[in-house]
Parts: C-alpha cells; structure tokens; sequence
RNA sequence: GGGCGCGUAGCUCAGCGGGAGAGCACUCGGCUUACACCCGAGCGGUCGCAGGUUCGAUCCCUGCCGCGCCCACCA
C-alpha cells in the first residue's frame, strides 16, 4: 500500500496540519493572487466589507466566528468564478480606543492631559501599531482570504478625505446642525455618548420623598437621584391635580439652596404616580428638560464634566455626584424634611457601554448632530422596499422600530483620537466648515472634538472603495454584496451604512443582503464575559485541534441569527472529522483511487447510490450556502462524509475492490466523490481540503478549483436511481439486523460464522452476497453446516431474507428471546397506531390518498411481523 | 410598557401537519490490513401546561407558566 498521504498520527497527536503546513500554504495562495480582486476583469464582483478587531490585541472568539462565515461565502464564490474582494477597513473605534490608551498612560504613571493632544495622539498610534501587527497575523492565520493589498485604515488620508467630504455635503444640505441638547455625559470619558452606546440597567437604587417648602407650601417630591435637587428650578403637578391647585403659580423655598422655585402645572407629570408632584432639574434630566423649555425655567448646571457638584453655592460643591447623594439626603433629614425612604428601589439606570460601564449623567450640553429624518426614512424603505433584504427575516422588525424612531445622533466627541471636526470658529462668532483642500481664513480656531467613530465606519461601504474619488473599484463593487455582522451591531454600524450610503452614492443601498449572525456563547449557551471567565481564545482552538477544527467547528454551530452555543467538544468533533476525511482519502489513494478515471459504464448499486447522494448533497449545501444557513450546510456534509461515505460506501467498496470487475470503477467512484466532497468542504476548511485536493487531482489549488455544480454538462455525482437506493437501503437494514443478532448473542467480532441465506435473490440483493460476507462476517454454509439460529430481516416490497447461521453451539436464548421482544413490541405498536387510523373513518376518507396507501402497508407489514416474530419465539427452545 | 424569540434525550441544539432526530455524554463488545481523533451494537423523550382547529398536532391558533434578547424619558 503506497500512501500518497502522511499518518500523521504518529508525529501529531492532535491535529493534521501544524501551523507552519497552514502557514505556508497561506503565503502560497497570497503569493498565487487568488486573494487579489481585479476591477477590470469581466468577472461578476462579490464585495464583503468588514472591520477587523483592532482594539484589544487578540482575536476575539466573535470576529474569529463572523470572519469565518464570511471566509466561507468568500471562498465559495470565488470558486464560483466570481471577482471577490474582502476589504478590510480599520477600525479606529475612537471611544475604546481611548479607553484603553488613557488605561495604559495610567499604568506609565502619566495622563492624556499631562501629555496634550499631538503626544496623545502619537502614543495612540503606537499603541495601535503594537497590538495591530499582532491581531492581523492572527487573522491570517485564521485563513481568511483577505485582499490584504487594498486594507484601509480609517484615519488615513483617504479616510480622511471621505470623512471631510460627506461633514461638508451634510452640513451644506443642513443635515447638520450644533445645539444645546440633554445628552448622555460620561464623566469617566468626559465625553458625550450616543444614544446606543448607552445601556440600560436595572439597579437597587433608592427613592427618596422629600419635603420642599414649610406649612401651607409644603408639597412632596420623590427622586432617585437626590444630589440634582441642587439644580431644581420647579415643582411641577398635573393641571387637574386638585390637590395642588391652590400650589400653582406660587413659590416655594428650595431646601438647602434657599432658591424661590415656582410650582408649575404640566401635563407630563402622572398625578398616580407617588405624591403626583415631580421636582424639576432641567440641566439633568430630559423630561425635567421638556417641561424647563415648556415653562420658560432656568437650566443651571449644577453637576460639572467630571461628574462633581459645582456652582451651586453650597457646601456640596467639589463632591463627587455619589457622595453628594448621600451627603445632600443626611443634610434634609437633619432639617426633618425626608419623609419616606424606599431601599433598595430597582429602577433602570444608563450605563456607558464601553469604559468601565459607570452611570451615564444626563446633562445639558452644546454638540453636533445629525438630522437623521430623512436619512432614516431612506434608511427604512431601503428594506420596506426589498431593495436590501435582511437575513433572518424576523430581525426586520427590530430594524424599522429603530430606523422609524430614532433621534437625532450625537455625533461629536470630547476625544482626542478621531477624526476631528472640521468646523472652524472666527473671532466675531462665524462658523465655517471646510470641505477637502479647504482652508478656514486665518485667525480662526478649529472645534475641538472628534467625530464618533460610526460616522467615519458608516462610510466603508464606499470610502474604503475609494470614494469620493470615482475610481474603478467604486465603479465595480459598489454596492457591495453582503454586509455579515452580528445582530448586536445593527444600530450602530449598520443602520449609519445604510443612511450614509444611501445619501452619498444618491439612493444607490450601500449592501444588498444583510445577513445577521448570533453572538458565540460557551458550551452551556451562556454569555462569555472575562468576569465569569468563561471565554475562549480562537488561538487555543487553532493551536490544539487545528484552524480547520475551529472553522468547521464555528460554522456547524451558525445558525442566522441565533446565538452560537460552543466549547472545546465541538472543536474536538470537528477535528475528528477533519481526520476522518484525512483517513478515507488515504484509503482511497492508497486504493488507486482517481477523479480522473472515467465513472463505471456498469456501476455497482453501491456506486450508483453514492454518485446519486453525492448529487443531492451539493444540491443541499450548494442552496444552504446561498441562505447563509452554514450551521445546516456543514452538517449534511458531516454526515454524508461519516455515515455514508466512510461508514457504508468505503466498506462496501473494498470488496469491490478486492474483484476485478468493479475494482477499477471503484477507484473513480471513489476519486470523484472524494473530489466533490473536497470542494464543497474547502470553504470551510480551507488548509485540509487543500492537502487533500493536492493528493487527489495533483492540480494547482483548490483555492481556484470550481465549485460543484448539479446541472449542466459539468453536473457532479449522477441522477438518484431510486431503485438502487432502496436495494442499498435493504442492504444496510440486513447487515444492522444481522449485527445487532451477533452482538446480542456476544458472537466475537472477529468470529466468521456460516451462514445460508434464503430470499436474497427475490429481495434483488443477490449481487451483494460478498459485501454481506465481508460486513458481517459471514461464510458459505460447508457440508456439516448445522443452523442453530435464524434471523429473519423483512425488507421493503414485502421481501423477507432469512439468515440461518451456524453459530456452532447453542445460543443464548433468553438474549435471543428478549431481541425478539423488543422487536415484537415495536411492531405490535405500529399494528395498533396504523389500526387506529385506518379504524376511523374519517382517516380513509379525508386524508389524502398516498398518506392511506402509506399507511395501510405499514399495517400489513406490522402484521407480518407479529406473525413471524411470533413463531420464531415460538420455535425457540423453551 | 412595546417588539422579537425560546421552552424537544443528561447537556447544547436541529426538526415544524401524517412513522420522535444530531453532536457530546452514557452502557456493552471490539487494536476487523483508512481511521481507537476509531468500529459495531445499545440505553435514553406523555416534544413546558391547558384548551381549540383538523381525519390526524411536537409542528397551526388561543390562553397560561417559565426563560432570553432588543427597544422605551415615568420622578
């Protein structure tokens, strides 16, 4: 046997190919330009955009998840003849970015402000430089086909310059504008949050009822926040609130403060709710904000940038807003003014979703927004319409119940990474915003703040095809074919792509599907999180079982948009399949087996069966590809890899090898399926699909080999030939019987017993007599052949084969007489169900014609069964 | 409060109108010349509960119980 193949068992207990095998393919497939997409070639494009992770210096388990489903689509397609560019763009992601940095400054013993803006940002770039050398190398060496010439980074000067362009044309078209807004303030960044960088949390707070002004004033208030009493400017009740009538229009004394705050009546306020009176902050709190404008309140600010208390004139300024809280609640209670305390008080409170995940403070504050209306709206009809589709479909609705209802977005940033503003301020107040190339007129000052890092992402789409240069790539992958992100990231990249995209390329959708994957959970289906210490690292994965194993393993659990619950076992699954495959093709080569060798003129049933499910399965997971639907593609391959190829076409072939007539066929049976199977697995599994590839056809690379088709002249496998399917099926239903006779009877494995048997013929299995011989075990019956059981296998068309065997000696006949037990109670089972239906009248004369048919030979054949299940428990000795 | 979804074998999940499935785990037997990362056989489920539609419901409808996620300015 001469293996074309290394056992690699010996030298690499746990996985086929080391890293530097992986490795070296990579380069060569780089090397190759099978990655390298050209705008010039006639090829249909197939554009991914996607950011890669570039923020905590290791690939993540969810990027090594999203990049692998991409990889497979990618990978598909370009088999499939099309121009495929992947396009890494990179993230800047400005807020974490920050985060992370100013963590690091810490840890130095130094601080952003002590190192100012142009060292900061300096350091920034360093810091980046370090961590992204080692993430990039990581995602190589996931096999990604990154076109990694064409990568954008998106504070480059082409970035920049698409960023500069799409401030301008929106700031020209008034979709920008600078307010005083309530914003969500993060004290630890001292910066300004969108809305979805905010999270909601419930939290054991406390509600405290407080009395403001004395004798016929007197009137109660309940807050959760009591610092911010410091900032009221109001107390406000319902008009109709008869309780409060006579309270309307007067002022009362602000406790501690000593301010005269008036009462104001407004319909906001729930007269249900607590004492029906509400105290009103409005630097502090949106709706205090509303009713504020509503009745011509001051504003003052009373809780600084940094989250302290200030200009309040009291004692409580220079407190931190927490310590304030209590130390305001113990100065009212020394003034008898708390009436009730209710703690712990579970309400929700914003968090700052990236940071350290402190409290979010509303607060008052002049920003830049974008006027997302019409944006939106565009945004929503793009899907409305089916121009972009959404996959799974039952995230549509969550997409327009945001894009139908979203607020103005915050776009500026009290940052130092990021692409700054480009508006510049004059000495008389003027404001101008420079465009590309545009320079303010002297003297003026440039806006401190940077962008959020979604405004310069929303452009990818175009920005990193080059735009707004009109070059050919735009021309060529705009709009690019699929956006693959998980449901998570909807709102804050996705839905900004789409707005932007839109707007910029003049109603041209940004993406045509939007394919939305769930989140990776551990084995127990439970959120990874550092704290719980529950997460995985990819590079483990790849270092222990191999890439292929954690690239099989990620996509057999992706289902669209449903979380993805895995762990070490199903790494180690996937890798025991990668060595299976490894194994049978060994097999097969080592057997001569060939794709070149022209298919069988006179194909054995067994040949016939497996070319004809060969057909189906590409058909299969050729249309579960299409759907996104990876989890189900990659287990039909599974399965028909293991438990028919290996499990039943590999054995029954090696008989037919062993004969001289059906040998040669087998070996291009053989060499052909293996060969389809290779390239319908190699999108998956890119490094062990290449080997195999290699081993099998000697060409060039399955990177570029064509993808499966099922029509044409080209068509793999053959058309399913029913009646071979069903002789196969009789086979293996024979050949379980027989085995599960010997194991019950604790016949060795390795035992041959004699065996006669009677019917093959008439059930049509008469050709498969030595494959039965040689799965089971079986001998021709000799001159002293002496039958001391008999198993008697019913098969389809009403053929019953019986098997009598000479296990010389007696059986065991209470194992014997408990196997036909349990087979009589099965079919005593099914007698009585298809009895019951056929019974009721209704059954036969309103179900459908075939389902009755069905039914009534499923009846029969229970029938039958009983019949000689029975006597041969009757012929058993007692 | 609104929206989406989930409760199926010990665990994680497929199936979604006519005979209960997979992976892992478990039991028993095997180093059978591709593979012990393996082979063979097996155990294991009133498909959350209650109604309804239907000849027929794990699958469709309604309600309930339990759980998850997203959105939402109620002090």
């Amino acid at each position: 046997m001469t293996d074309t193949l290394p056992t690699r068992m010996a030298d690499l207990p746990a996985q086929w190919l080391p890293g530097e095998v992986e490795a070296a393919m990579y380069e060569r497939w780089v090397a190759a330009g099978y990655f390298t997409a050209d705008a010039t070639s006639d090829k249909p494009p197939f554009c991914i955009v996607i950011p890669p992770p570039n923020v905590t210096g290791s690939l993540h388990i969810g990027h090594a998840f999203e990049h692998t489903l991409i990889d497979i689509l990618v990978r598909r397609r370009r088999m499939q003849g099309y121009d495929t560019l992947w396009l890494p763009g990179m993230d800047h992601a400005s807020i974490a970015v920050h985060a992370l940095v100013e963590r690091a400054l810490e840890a130095e013993g130094t601080s952003r402000r002590e190192l100012g803006r142009a060292a900061f940002i300096e350091r920034t770039w360093e810091w980046k430089a370090e961590y992204g050398g080692a993430i990039l190398a990581q995602m190589r060496r996931l096999g990604d086909s990154v076109d990694w010439t064409r990568e954008r980074f998106t504070m480059d000067e082409g970035s920049n310059r698409a960023v500069l362009t799409m401030f301008k044309r929106l700031y020209d078209d008034g979709l920008i504008y600078r307010a005083e807004r309530m914003v969500n303030w993060s004290p630890e960044m001292r910066s300004v949050l969108s809305d979805v960088e905010v999270e909601h949390k419930e939290v054991d707070g406390e509600l405290v009822s407080m009395r403001y002004g004395d004798g016929e004033d007197a009137i109660v208030v309940a807050t959760t926040r009591v610092e911010t009493m410091l900032g009221d400017t109001a107390v406000a009740v319902h008009p109709d609130d008869e309780r409060y009538t006579h309270l309307v229009g007067r002022e009362i004394e602000l406790p501690l403060v000593g301010r005269r705050i008036p009462v104001v009546a407004d319909e906001h306020v729930d007269p249900a709710f607590g004492t029906g009176a509400v105290k009103v902050t409005p630097a502090h709190d949106l709706n205090d904000f509303e009713i504020g404008r509503r009745h011509h309140l001051p504003m003052p600010t009373v809780i600084d940038e940094t989250g302290h208390i200030a200009n309040t004139g009291t004692e409580f300024d220079g407190m931190d807003r927490f310590e304030a809280r209590v130390a305001v609640r113990e100065a009212l209670r020394a003034q008898g003014r708390i009436v009730a305390e209710k703690r712990p008080y579970r309400h929700s409170v914003g968090h700052a979703q990236r940071g350290k995940f402190e409290p979010i403070e509303p607060r008052l504050s002049l920003q830049w927004f974008v006027k997302v209306g019409p944006l939106a709206k565009a945004a929503g009809d793009a899907v409305r319409s089916g121009d972009v589709v959404v996959n799974p479909k039952e995230l549509e609705p969550r997409w327009f119940s945001w894009v139908d209802n979203m607020h103005d977005w915050c776009i500026s940033r009290q940052l130092w990474w990021g692409h700054r503003i480009p508006v510049w301020y004059g000495p008389n107040g003027e404001v101008v915003c420079c465009g590309p190339g545009e320079q303010p007129p002297a003297g003026y000052a440039q806006d401190e703040d940077v962008l959020d890092t979604w405004f310069s992402s929303g452009l990818w789409p175009f920005s990193t095809l080059g735009w707004p240069e009109q070059t050919p790539d735009l021309a060529k992958f705009y709009p690019t074919s699929v956006l693959v992100t998980g449901y998570d990231i909807l709102f804050f990249w996705v839905a900004r792509m789409m707005m932007f995209g839109l707007y910029a390329m003049h109603g041209v959708r940004p993406f045509d599907t939007i394919a939305l994957h769930g989140m990776v959970r551990d084995q127990h289906g439970k959120k990874m999180s550092k704290t719980v210490g529950n997460t995985v690292d990819p590079n483990l994965w790849m270092d222990t079982y191999g890439t292929d194993a954690t690239r099989f393993a990620l996509a057999r659990v992706a289902n669209p948009g449903t979380d993805a619950p895995i762990g070490d076992d199903n790494v180690a699954a996937a890798r025991n399949f990668g060595t299976k495959l490894w194994n049978a093709t060994r097999f097969a080569l080592a057997n001569g087996a060939s794709p070149a060798l022209p298919l069988p003129s006179a194909p054995t049933d067994a040949d016939t069966w497996i070319l004809g499910r060969m057909r189906e399965v590409t058909e299969q997971v050729d249309a579960l590809l299409e759907d996104f639907q990876f989890a189900k593609a990659t287990e039909a391959l599974y399965h028909f890899t293991w438990d028919e190829l290996c499990d039943w076409y590999l054995e029954l072939a090696k008989p037919q090898l062993a004969a001289a007539e059906t040998a040669d066929g087998t070996r291009a049976v053989l060499g052909h399926v293996l060969d389809v199977l290779v390239r319908l697995l190699h999108p998956v599994s890119p490094f062990l699909t290449e080997a195999l590839y290699q081993a099998l056809t000697g060409a060039e690379s399955v990177v570029i080999a064509p993808w499966p088709l099922t029509k044409g002249p080209d068509a793999v496998g053959v058309p399913v030939d029913a009646g071979a399917a069903t002789r196969i099926a009789d086979l293996q239903k024979l050949i379980t019987d027989i085995r599960r006779f010997r194991t019950e009877q604790r016949v060795p494995d390795r035992r041959r017993v004699a065996a006669r048997l009677i019917g093959l013929d008439e059930a049509g299995l008469g050709a498969h007599r030595a494959a039965l011989a040689a799965l089971v075990r079986l001998d021709e019956p000799e001159a002293q052949f002496a039958r001391t059981a008999t198993v008697e296998v019913a098969l389809s068309g009403a053929h019953t084969v019986v098997v009598e065997l000479d296990t010389s000696g007696a059986i065991d006949v209470a194992a014997e007489r408990a196997r036909l037990g349990r087979d009589l109670a099965a079919a005593r089972k099914e007698l009585e169900q298809t009895e019951r239906k056929l019974g009721n009248p209704a059954f036969v004369a309103k179900a459908p014609v075939p389902v009755v048919e069905d039914i009534r030979g499923r009846q029969a054949a229970a029938a039958a069964d009983i019949e000689r299940i029975t006597a041969r428990l009757d012929a058993l000795p007692a």
